[in-house]
DNA sequence: TTTTCAACATGACATATGTCATTTATTTGT
DNA sequence: ACAAATAAATGACATATGTCATGTTGAAAA
């Protein structure tokens, strides 16, 4: 297995603030791991003993709500690190994470990142961070769900996928996702979600092939999901 | 001014988690500062060089919406902590904060903060704690926002102001809210809060008496929350 | 106390969204 | 390549929620 030093992983985690003898130490007691698309990385209400660095492959973050739907709080991707919450507070996790792809991963027991929070400044400052954006933008979103129409948050979310996941060659976007999981995104039925799709589809806005999306007039996209 | 040591707020945040000798430099530091009913605080969007401990009062968070909308995010009661995810992160904050009666708040400095942080391990683990469960919470706000009706939301606030501000001596919510907040809060417009809220008195769920509210059926509201 | 203003309440209606049923298209497994 | 299963699309309708208009109440100011 090849070294954390190496692993472009860090550029773009908290792990970026490491040393390169705290890397050398993590390389050792971490442990690759693979999914398939469909497999539960981790479920609602376990105990997690490390965090997941994500080096290839996508997942979703999900949370079931009391009516047994799932609500997608958050993608995950190439270069992210996941469960961190669960570690630094010592509860379970609240959310399910499910592969979009296959995936390769690094689990990075627990008591390695604990050891390096207490001994690097640097590298505690960057987890703070991290924590402290994810909340600012749960209470963005949570702001936007309140608020905000269907069509609206559809709009944010297309083009949330698109600076997220990027485009492939032809312009669609670079994630696959169910119509159900679309709408799971957004927060409402498969239905609304589909209707709103084949509304921005005529409109133009968008074009629909199979599952794959184009964004076309993204501009008309972002005043939509503003508002107007 | 009385010194930090003796103040009943670092029981319920991370401060507890400071020495004797750490908590009398804040208290040279501290900065006490008193509030009206009305008062910003802090606004979306400003710089905050410093946390707020809150020794007596409530205050909401808010966030603006595009559509010009305030959305509640939080409350804020004595013995909280506030400011903190700006200090932490370093970026503005993202949320206002707005008195609800009038306040009497410390001000504590940034760099006693990034100091304790540093030299203090134990209230680091406090913050990261205390950050965690916020993030937590608004994963769990944003489900709930996303697959709640109405009526689920408003029984879901009324249980929660009244485990968090409890009842004063008839039994009444220790909290005053108009019906524009309380539809601020579980996000919907003004008119349809005030319907839910006379429906459920309708029902006997609840007693409305002015601004005033009464829970008369908590298990039943349990119930409605979670949605059945 | 009276006046004034803002908050609250409610009806009528428009619109958005959810639900169910059915058809059509895609994917999956053999 | 085929059949079976699953996902997507769409219509019809029910329901929830938003919006606007209007009246009422209650609190604050003169």
């Amino acid at each position: 297995m090849g070294s954390c030093k190496k692993c472009f992983v860090k550029e773009f985690t908290a792990f970026q603030a490491l040393s390169s003898e705290e890397l050398e130490e993590v390389s050792h007691h971490k442990n690759e791991m693979r999914f398939k698309r469909g497999d539960i990385i981790f479920r609602e209400g376990s105990l997690l003993n490390g965090v997941f660095c994500v080096k290839k492959g996508k997942c979703k973050l999900t949370k079931l709500s009391p009516n047994g739907k799932d609500q997608i709080v958050k993608f995950i991707k190439d270069g992210d690190m996941s469960g961190h919450r669960s570690v630094l507070s010592e509860e379970p996790v609240n959310l399910s994470a499910v592969a979009l792809e296959d995936m390769k991963v690094c689990f990075i027991p627990k008591s390695d990142v604990i050891k390096s929070i207490h001994a690097n400044k640097c590298f505690s400052k960057s987890m703070f961070k991290v924590i402290c954006h994810e909340l600012k933008e749960a209470h963005s979103k949570l702001t936007n769900m309140a608020q905000k129409t269907v069509r609206e948050r559809l709009a944010d979310t297309l083009l949330f996928l698109d600076e997220t996941f990027g485009e492939d060659a032809q312009g669609y976007l670079n994630i696959r996702l169910s119509r159900e999981e679309i709408a799971n995104t957004i927060g409402t039925s498969t239905e609304s979600a589909i209707r709103s799709l084949s509304e921005m589809n005529k409109e133009q806005l968008i074009l629909l092939f199979g599952k794959k999306i184009k964004l076309l007039k993204k501009k008309r996209l972002k005043t939509i999901g503003v508002g107007f």
